[in-house]
DNA sequence: TCATCGATCTGGACTTTGTCTAATTTCCGG
DNA sequence: CCGGAAATTAGACAAAGTCCAGATCGATGA
């Protein structure tokens, strides 16, 4: 599988998505990368060539991605949120001192021993965050 | 054990913190209530009676707390950082809809099957969050 | 008591991340 | 082509947090 802007369109409409010629591009960067991306990073990544696509725009349709399952968000940082391309279940590991941030597969690691949920909630989510730093 | 404003004096001691005015009635807002606050929320709480201290003293302070391990930081809202007087291992759950956020004893959970960590990397600390919402 | 001086505190300017809105542009069916 | 809905835009705005130069505090010792 090639990520090219054919395919990203397919891939938005899969997820309900009308692909414009923005979304394509904010989609491209997200996934040809693999990576996890701030709006600020995906709007320089969309804008390298030519200015294309607002600040408005860039917030917008990662917060439409989101949404529609597309992607999904990492909180780790205080500063800034993530956006990552990979919505299969996984951990993080992020190191602290330098901010970067990549994927712990989740089909090995196992969390036992939660307690209950408070009446009438549902879980939407665990995450797991590895916070490491250089050793010394 | 009384968080009387003289224990927290000698709190701040104990973690090698001079123990001023602006110290102790910070110190104050977090151990008394046992609850996760935001910088704002320990300003207005600090600030009800009159007005006593400044905004770059907040979050000078509360970085100082948590520099010396007196408190903790809890990362889980994207636009703002919550503040921990639970220094104790354990973890979170976090109501998306209301921002509510309580504590998960981690005597009982267990975490199997993370990686090895990088070469020349220690961990700082495992976080794991689990975002609940009202079901339906 | 009083002067000194390092530590602390302060107001306010500034930065960054993100939101909002009204106006414009694009897209598409008829 | 035309009309309307969907999408995009610039830029004003808001909130969280940082930074700095100057004011203040409070322990010390003359
Ligand atoms: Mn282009
Ligand atoms: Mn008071
Ligand atoms: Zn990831
Ligand atoms: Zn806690």
């Amino acid at each position: 599988m090639h990520y090219t802007r054919d395919n990203m369109a397919s891939l938005l409409r899969s997820h309900d998505i009308n692909p414009t010629h923005q979304r394509i591009e904010i989609a491209h960067a997200l996934f040809s990368r693999q990576e996890h991306l701030s709006a600020d990073q995906v709007m320089a990544i969309v804008n390298t060539r030519h200015s294309e696509t607002s600040k408005a725009t860039v917030y917008n349709t990662l917060k439409l991605f989101l949404e529609k399952g597309l992607v999904r968000e990492v909180i780790v940082d205080p500063s800034k949120v993530f956006y990552d391309p990979n919505t299969s279940a996984h951990h993080h590991l992020y190191e602290v001192d330098t901010g970067k941030l990549s994927d712990i597969d989740a089909t090995h690691v196992h969390i036992s021993g939660l307690p209950d949920l408070p009446a009438g909630m549902v879980t939407e989510g665990i995450d797991l965050i590895v916070r490491v730093r250089r050793a010394g």
